[in-house]
DNA sequence: TTGACAATAATTGTTAACAATCGTGTGCTG
DNA sequence: CAGCACACGATTGTTAACAATTATTGTCAA
């Protein structure tokens, strides 16, 4: 079995382009980001082989990155899954956004003239535009990018990684135990929370971004967890 | 060339017992927490089978760990070396931690009846016995394993993973910018740190931290940067 | 029909040989 | 003597075959 490609969305703009294992692990990241890879699918070894054209070690240094990113989880002699958070973990990442976001843009309010706050509402811009054409994927995605693009503009990168873990796990939360069509931030809060930082309202961005956090939070169904399925159709897109 | 061991610190206690690829990194990371395994070393992948008793693939493995972990660089087709922050990073390292550890003691110090301290008096038990013996590379490990312990008590896997990264990166950095004896965090501080929460004093201890962090900072000098050397010699003890 | 058991297929883990790259030292040349 | 080119040695990167483990299927008996 597995003939030749049986991937659709797959290798359809670069049929081998040079993807190396950093390409690979981009692109399985942003699957999941973009809630096209749900939590426990499996991720075999041959598939990704196939599915990127590489060897399986670029498959496997991926997948052993991914899985030190908590990204996927790694069983040992059983293969890689799409990491599958439960309600602890959910509330552990509530917990630590709940500590680091609101210094984070307090800070940023205080020293809002010093810094450079483009990235900020260029995003804001993609943002509304990827609302208006209902694209959902693109607003799930957007809508987790805010956060760490909040952190990118310090310029300190640990902070930037630090939120990007938390962001991309609470993707996966969002994803589990999501209610509904309630899937992504609530419409303009982003944006005021932006407002905040530029007007140079410490209080207020920190106020902002408590109850942004809390409306996320509590948007969530921690009891029914949507069982994940394990689906090998739509997964991996190109880009 | 490399004949039999020449490592005499090495595999002392157990010749070979089993030391899979997650011992090595505990092992590597452990001798760079202790500054024994000076930052810009190289650790060649022939070397590191040797003193493990294992396969390169195995070598290999806890090597890109270490390197997403920041504790090691990988350059491609030179080999790994140990991380060597500069004054950019270092600054980076001590924002982050500016932001994180105040709101972490300050939340640990609001509910400190609700949690369980007895990870850190029996911490403040073993620096005291450290430092009374003066053994040095105890102290060190102990001075950084505190900020991770207080991490710890959180009972967040995600502040314990983000604060055990900035403590290991400022280890890296005490050891290249850390000024004659300095290595270590002055000494009571961390107690008194503790005291602090034990009593139930949020603001006491929010500022004892920022002045310790501060002390520590200061305690460098960011421009004569100690240069690395290339030992090979004091590596990677055996516990 | 259901359960356990055994054989087989599929998948992951490991090893070793091979290829490619980089650093170094040697010798040539100006 | 300085500088460059080349070749050699050492180290890293890659591939493919092999071993070990797990999952699946089919069979048989209760």
């Amino acid at each position: 079995m597995s003939s030749s490609s049986q991937q659709s969305s797959l290798e359809t703009s670069d049929p081998k382009l040079e993807s190396d294992e950093n390409t690979i692990v981009e692109r399985i990241y942003k699957a999941v980001m973009e809630q096209r890879l749900a939590p426990n699918t499996k991720l075999s070894e041959a598939r990704l082989c196939e599915t990127f054209g590489v060897g399986r070690m670029h498959v496997r240094r991926a997948l052993l990155l991914l899985s030190s990113q908590g990204i996927i989880e790694l069983q040992s002699n059983r293969g890689a899954y799409v990491a599958c958070p439960d309600k602890s973990e959910a509330s552990d990442v509530f917990a630590a956004r709940m500590l680091i976001e609101p210094p984070l843009v307090r800070q940023l309010a205080q020293k809002s003239g010093g810094i450079d706050l483009a990235l900020l509402t260029d995003h804001i811009a993609l943002e509304d535009a990827a609302r208006e054409k209902k694209e959902r994927t693109e607003i799930i995605r957007l809508s987790g990018e805010f956060h760490t693009k909040l952190a990118q503009t310090t310029g300190n990168k640990f902070i930037f990684r630090m939120m990007r873990e938390l962001v991309t796990r609470t993707s996966l939360i969002v994803g589990l135990f999501g209610s509904s069509e309630n899937t992504s931030c609530p419409d303009d809060e982003h944006s005021n929370i932006l407002k905040a930082i530029q007007s140079n309202n410490p209080e207020l961005a920190e106020q902002l971004i408590v109850s942004h956090l809390n409306h996320i939070q509590s948007g969530l169904d921690m009891e029914a967890r949507r069982e994940p399925q394990d689906d090998l159709a739509a997964i991996l897109g190109p880009n």
